[in-house]
DNA sequence: TGTACATATGATATATTTTTCATATGATAA
DNA sequence: TTATCATATGAAAAATATATCATATGTACA
């Protein structure tokens, strides 16, 4: 294991340790969608919204095409989903065997 | 994209959100270490270092037998080390495209 | 131009994490 | 046994992250 990227590894591991910012991901899988919509769609106020979304476009996970007066988000880098799928099957994992005692 | 272990994924990430812990994980990877150990090699008190092990007993991702007056701490679900190499892979990439411009 | 809409931003409040300090617990060996 | 070493733990302090509120910015359209 390269350890010497381990402080950006736990840079991007914080960024995903954020459930809002998680399903903003996800919800981003395979379309763009302005930040009124993720403002509803994740029932969260559209300045915590628009917070979020500035942390993940500073880390380059996401970019903005404007539309209009709105915005649209998406993936700048669908490979983050990797990570993000690892970590699911790791729990759906985990989940079965605590059940299920396999 | 299963979106209902979200919230379990974001869980998993805030533990290796923290680079004192990936560097534990990191270093359990093919040998147990001791507390005192650990502490030295990471050049963190033991207080802190112990919490930090609590955090990841707690959740599994490590687990421990006594050898003496030591604890030792080892690897429990060495998957976990999956995830963080993907995360490690994808900043060595994005560092490499900042430099290069590929 | 001015009004409304969509989003961003700064400051502050709130919540969560991490470290530190003091001390407790548990095992070994004299 | 008791002195010492190794680790754990609780409480408080320090550091970070997140939400909220007020308001600024930028665009479209009457």
């Amino acid at each position: 294991m390269n350890i010497n990227y381990l402080n950006e590894a736990s840079q991007i591991f914080k960024i995903l340790s954020n459930e809002t910012r998680l399903k903003m991901l996800v919800n981003l899988e395979n379309k763009s969608i302005s930040v009124n919509d993720l403002s509803s769609l994740l029932n969260i106020e559209q300045s915590a919204v628009s917070h979020q979304l500035s942390i993940l476009k500073k880390h380059q996970l996401v970019d903005t095409d404007r539309v209009g007066k709105s915005i649209y988000y998406r993936l700048d880098d669908p490979h983050i989903l990797d990570i993000v799928n690892e970590a699911v099957q790791h729990s759906s994992h985990v989940i079965r065997v605590k059940k299920h005692g396999e």
